[in-house]
DNA sequence: CGCGGTGTTGAAAATTGTCAATAATTGTGG
DNA sequence: CCACAATTATTGACAATTTTCAACACCGCG
């Protein structure tokens, strides 16, 4: 409600090669920085925009983590991801001019404001952000394939492993440790997004420590056989 | 294997209007012609392309109807989508330079194939191109996010009437039947698409015939209480 | 220090899957 | 055109997985 604007700039931004085309020259790097209007925080669980509110911007995170999620007209929710630093939301509002969803900012987090009629107004011009735009597009819809996939045809465990496993892959992308990880979110917030009661959620995590699999302490989780993990994902006779 | 390569033009295609964008200029949608480089037969069971080609092409589709399927590293799959004429595939191809999924036929079809490379170059030029390319993007990450909504929260039944409901929809913006549909897919495609097996398809599809909301005589469906259906997709208690 | 939100665990119930038998339909080749 | 094979669909009985309901523990924050 009192979101705070500040001025920056792409160029000298460290997340860079994450949500940036690369091989842009000077100049063109130099026009990119204006797309991006402003900077603005999200406090820990409020929303950075909601279902039906009027689409205007991408936003690519700074700092932070948000979910977005799905409401259908029955009250039923769907958590449909977990984005972090360096990732872009608001795409599902291009189509209809609207958002469908919300984002709900899952700590104290920072994004870059991008108004989308300048990314399309620049994008006519710079071939690399055209293509680079096109590219958020459909590896955004490739993903969403995955959690089809996910969601489909794997079954508790395999959904958590495969959940884990792809977290900390990110996670590590940007730096941090390859096994150990803070889930910023809730037992309840995963299972929505995995399809599981937050029971089962809780119940699954606790044989994959129980097997030795990861150590688990509260929302601190630490990797043991990250191989035994993949093994559930991808089962062993393959 | 042996693919028909016929020249053709959308200014006169009766589809125009769910495949390409509103409102151009005669001189514009004559630019846009240009787009379509050739039409393409599939037939039935054959592949429009599979997991691992190179991605050129978005292909729009002129009639017949398609699935979308991933396959898991293991063997498992998913069908991530049944697309019908006027519907565009193939936007998966984008991030990565090569297709992650198969489109493959489900009756004798004919599609639109529209280098992609070409419709960047002209989406430059032409505005409303631009825009209709991110619309069709965002319009299907919205769809995908519908799809694990139903994925991830809702039961056998109502997935099977929001399935039917969807369809039948679809037909309908086509000219088809508001009640009547034949479903190209067999009960496994449908079961895949939906998070179940064949048999639990089969048993809900004789159930809702048992209880008079629709009719079923092998691919022929019938549905007699549309609004018994949606309140199954959006229980009675909102 | 207590309270609300969050997390864990058990037991029973519900849903869906598995296996198997059979039927119906479609495609194929003689 | 018919017969046979292969594919697809239906149904039942039983098993497995996940959910539901409930009780309780833990944690962090005011």
């Amino acid at each position: 409600m009192t979101p705070q604007h500040i001025k920056v700039a792409c160029s000298n931004c460290n997340l860079r090669e994450l949500c940036m085309p690369i091989g842009l020259s000077p100049v063109e790097l130099q026009r990119i920085d204006e797309i991006v209007a402003t900077r603005r925080k999200v406090k820990r669980r409020e929303t950075l925009f909601h279902n039906g509110e009027d689409f205007t911007s991408l936003y690519a995170i700074r700092t932070g983590m948000f979910k977005t999620r799905l409401t259908s007209e029955d009250g039923r929710d769907q958590v449909t991801g977990f984005q972090m630093a360096g990732e872009i939301i608001g795409l599902d509002g291009i189509v209809n001019g609207h958002h469908t969803c919300d984002a709900v900012a899952l700590e104290d987090s920072e994004v870059c404001t991008m108004p989308f009629d300048r990314i399309e107004e620049l994008s006519r011009e710079v071939t690399a952000l055209q293509r680079h735009v096109h590219q958020i597009m459909s590896r955004e819809i490739v993903r969403e394939q995955g959690v089809m996939l996910l969601l489909g045809s794997m079954r508790a465990e395999e959904r958590l492993a495969a959940f884990l496993l792809n977290l900390v892959q990110r996670l590590h992308a940007r730096g941090f440790s390859r096994s150990e990880l803070v889930l910023r979110m809730t037992r309840d917030e995963i299972g929505s997004y995995l399809g599981l009661k937050l029971e089962t959620v809780s119940r699954t995590l606790s044989k994959f420590a129980a097997d030795g699999l990861v150590e688990v302490e509260q929302r601190n989780v630490r990797i043991l056989d990250p191989e035994a993990l993949r093994s559930l994902v991808n089962p062993p006779g393959c």
